[in-house]
DNA sequence: AATGAATGAGCCTTCATTCAT
DNA sequence: GATGAATGAAGGCTCATTCAT
């Protein structure tokens, strides 16, 4: 079913790779696999048979922000108030989302280059549905609001906050969670 | 002041290259100059001497949109009702970026091509803050809104509409609508 | 026989345009037709016009040097000593190189643009002649220097002395003289 | 310290550009790298990989001229006589300057595409400042000329009999070599 | 499994020259 | 005579991907 364990090389190989690409993804450089190979002076082939596409490493790259969110996701789950739940499911994801520049394009693509993405990005949504349908049940959400709105709208958050280009990651992050607020609590004051 | 009279084969030439370019943009392909060029059946250098830069194609095609803007910025800034004259503004502004393809990247863009483009950001960004001030001084609005947050809103809710890439302009316009009604409104319900 | 008198505005626009290219090519800039033209503000046609070729431009710009040369290698024939009125016109001829950036490449071109360059650098090379055979005749030079030697040996001198391109024009034809100087008296102390 | 050794078929073409460039550059056409590699029927990436600018191509065509030169020049340290080792020197290198067209530029480039390239030249000049100075010593020699006339005397000499185009390469080299002669010698006849 | 050399399409841009106005 | 817009060939260079070693 999963991948067959790798020989110990081409584990470091694969490793070194990832990490060279958090790097670019840091910086905000193109992800580009010849680059990345020189970078990390492991062969283009090499790179190309662990990642066929930049996409494929760009996944590989943001899983683990992936998964904490997704940890998150089940936490909230936890969590009794649905509104608490709800509200605090939605500040991680912004959290995450402007923390790592590797996951914004992760969440608005629309096809995964790999299963397990998807898989994570499904039981991701399917967290949101939970905690959205008890959300509607308690009555404290506006009723219009699907499921199929999370990705998005918390793309549309992490995408304002990042046009101020000129801000730092940090000060990104917190104008993502003012822009949450408005969000949650309407521009309008009646 | 402005540029001087083209001539009038010149004119031809230039009108013919911005519609070329819109199609580009309306298909959603990538504008090169090159290509523009070669699909108008026009010389390069032609289309180089019209627009330097992709951008400054771009920003052409992009132009009577805006302009079209700003006059709903003015028609909205002789509303009385400060809250209708915002949320009008608000509306004709997602419908806008969401049926013309050529107009979000301009505005997400922090530099201008064409000095004429920035013009009209910053005259649409003063009309909005005076929209906003009459709105806060009817306290109708959220106080933490600010100037400066009308970009990136207006571009997040845009982007957010056009992550479902499978609905066409007119269902995405739609959808942007009811997410900028969501962001009015909140999502709270306490 | 010549050129028939242009007409005023013609007149000054040649002018304008041998003036531009004059400051190209104190400046080192590269003559270029067109370029040459937008900087004059006068139509590339005009320009092409009043010389079909940077060449022609180029030996016109050079003109009033080469003919400020003319008349020295005269005033030398009228000098007494061979000897003094040979290296009086090689120095001037150094100087005149090294001085006006224009006219290396004239004298170092084997065809000329105008038949006017053709004239003059006939007219100089005839004059050589005259000043070389008096120096044989009065045995003060070696008797293996022959006529077709004075442009080779005048623009290798230049071309010497420019290639130290960090100095200014000043120094460089400083040096000019120093290394004509050293090829009259000889390298070498037996 | 040197290149790692080039895989088999790396080399072959390293190879191959290489000989094509020689002949551009004995038939006195423009090195330009596509067409090198067009002609040479190799991808133009290759040979931009082997050679990223003409001037470091062009500078590996010249390395074996420039080479066996520093091995006169060093034959020349051998020689006794202070004048003979100089002037068998002088004499090497218009040989060398004339029968090879890519070693002129080379020569008079101020900046060196290659580390290597510029280690020569320094020890060409190296050599020829100390058989300057045993020349001085001697007394052999004009107490005027410095190290730092090596170059621009030789390549001015070169760049004479090269103005001679009308010439074939060994009429030049002779020419050349008359040239060298005069100026060790001097024009005057005292 | 790993390597990295090779590929060549394709983009951007410039320039000399012509020609309709 | 003057203008300057138009041309399109041509050069420079990069990049994603393949394949021989």
């Amino acid at each position: 079913m999963s991948t067959p364990p790798l020989r110990k090389d081409a584990a470091q190989n694969r490793q070194r790779i990832i990490e060279v690409a958090r790097r670019y993804v840091d910086d905000g450089r193109l992800l580009q696999l010849n680059d990345v190979a020189r970078t990390a002076s492991i062969g283009v082939a090499t790179v190309y048979r662990h990642f066929p596409t930049p996409e494929a490493l760009l996944e590989t790259v943001a899983l683990p922000a992936v998964e904490k969110l997704l940890r998150r996701a089940e936490r909230a789950l936890a969590e009794d108030d649905p509104w608490t739940a709800l509200r605090d499911f939605l500040a991680a994801a912004i959290e995450v989302l402007l923390t790592d520049p590797a996951v914004p394009p992760v969440f608005a693509a629309g096809t995964d280059a790999l299963e397990h993405t998807g898989d994570l990005k499904r039981r991701l949504v399917t967290a949101f549905a939970e905690l959205l349908a008890r959300a509607h049940a308690a009555g404290v959400i506006d009723s219009g609001v699907a499921e199929s709105d999370m990705t998005p709208l918390l793309c549309g958050i992490a995408y304002a906050a990042n046009i101020q280009s000129a801000l730092d990651p940090t000060e990104r992050a917190t104008l993502g969670l003012r822009y949450l607020d408005l969000l949650l609590t309407g521009l309008h004051r009646p």
